[in-house]
DNA sequence: AAGTGGTCTAGACCACTGA
DNA sequence: CAGTGGTCTAGACCACTTG
């Protein structure tokens, strides 16, 4: 009974399903009830076709605003992607690519890879560095360096992708009394990244701490990381201390669907 | 030009604002990116009462439906929820609780505090145990556990919540030849909880490995932590390992809203 | 009772996709 | 071209909150 993903089965399920809807519960509710049941149960694959807004207003007998509200509970849940003029998909689930960030090790950035290419192996991978600019701290990041709040910052930007799927944002402040001058204000900060310099110009790293948090994207962030309804984004703050210091903030705003972080606690 | 929060400000947004909509962009989406921005710059603030519908309709010249879709976009992008009967206020934002994962150290839990007590101090917490029950382990906690799929496991499964608001679920999942008949079996695991006892045990943890994701929540996920709209779970899965096997994996839904999670690596 | 949001209808026109 | 989803209207009735 195989059946590869992203066939059409509109009309198996049309068939298979009651045409009733019961009082007491909203209308477009208990369609998208039976769809998600449906999805969840592997009925309705990955890729997979839902029914169209026709199919689904002759099968229910309601108005097409009805169906529309149904169809736009499942894409806010993340499990339903519609595309213009082609119909409405399971959403393909889950992080084809995935992270460790126990490999902030020195082993990785010492080598010359950047760390966010730690599990990348041999696929093609870009940085595309949208700017580096020098700017005034913001008060969060000037507390989290423990610097008074103004001074100068240097901020690297980046858009990073894989194989031209944008991952994630990152922005990059370490103090200017630091970096400015040297090859981390550059865009392109040499082998190893960032912290491998900050190692050469004897700033010797010891620990990192990250916040991690979960939101909807901003309608920039969505659209530059090209993300569907229904997908938060997960942010990172990092911080890079030296035994004397804060050195560097790392704001990281990631697609959520392509990322699993990985967390090592020794207690 | 001190405001309180929750102060109604309609009528001066009302006046302040032109209300021509450009042709090229939808309606709805210029009306949420005005609502947006004016949340974002301070205007208005958090508790805040949105225009109402019928204000708008006037403002804009658009039908219910139109500004409807507007307040729909803000409210999936988390940044206003909408009350029956009383209006759309913006979102109160972000954690008045955080939890440092790093407190997974033995002393927090040896010293008989429940991990996700680390922060509380002197709040008064609750952990509504649902219950604790012996199935087949699933494919995947089997995996993570290394023992064969379908093997019995001891599931304790329970809403933690804070002072009434709902926090996190979690599901533990132990082999049941190192849980069954002990007290982890039972409804209360007793003080330091599992993993004290799991030491007491003969099962001394050395490291704990968490797999961290985002993605927004199930019907049931939402009504269990009371999410609005718009609000994303991360989702923990994380694995206690002792020097010999993995002894627990806990899947772990947090209410985004409401939680930090804090790392610390060291290279 | 007045004001708010929640659901629903029966249309319309448009933009995009694919054969 | 037919079929799909995207936007929008002008109504309707309902449910909830507040004075």
């Amino acid at each position: 009974m195989y059946r590869p993903a992203g066939t059409s089965i509109d009309r198996e399920w049309l068939v298979a399903r009651p045409r009733t809807l019961k009082p007491g519960r909203p209308a477009y509710q208990q369609i998208a009830d039976e769809l998600r049941a449906s999805i969840r149960s592997g009925e309705l694959g990955d890729g997979d076709q839902l029914p169209s807004e026709t199919q689904l207003i002759e099968t229910f007998g309601v108005a097409r605003m009805t169906v529309r509200a149904a169809l736009q509970v499942l894409q806010h849940e993340g499990l339903a992607v519609a595309e213009h003029g082609r119909g409405v998909f399971v959403r393909q689930r889950r992080p084809f690519r995935r992270r460790s960030v126990q490999r902030l090790s020195r082993s990785q950035w010492g080598s010359g890879r950047a760390m966010w290419e730690a599990d990348t192996a041999d696929d093609r991978t870009f940085a595309a560095t949208i700017d580096v600019t020098r700017e005034r701290a913001t008060d969060d990041v000037a507390e989290r360096l423990r610097i008074p709040s103004g001074t100068d910052v240097v901020v690297r930007r980046r858009l990073h992708s894989v194989d031209g799927q944008p991952l994630q944002l990152s922005a990059a402040h370490l103090p200017a009394d630091i970096a400015a001058g040297t090859a981390i204000a550059e865009p392109d900060a040499g082998p190893g990244g960032t912290y491998a310099r900050l190692e050469e110009l004897g700033h010797p790293l010891e620990r990192f701490v990250e916040e991690v948090q979960a939101r909807m994207p901003s309608p920039d962030e969505a659209r530059l990381l090209v993300l569907p309804a229904g997908v938060p984004v997960i942010t990172v703050v990092r911080v890079a201390h030296t035994s004397e210091r804060p050195v560097e903030v790392n704001e990281i705003v990631v697609n959520s669907d392509l990322y699993v972080l990985e967390y090592e606690i020794r207690p």
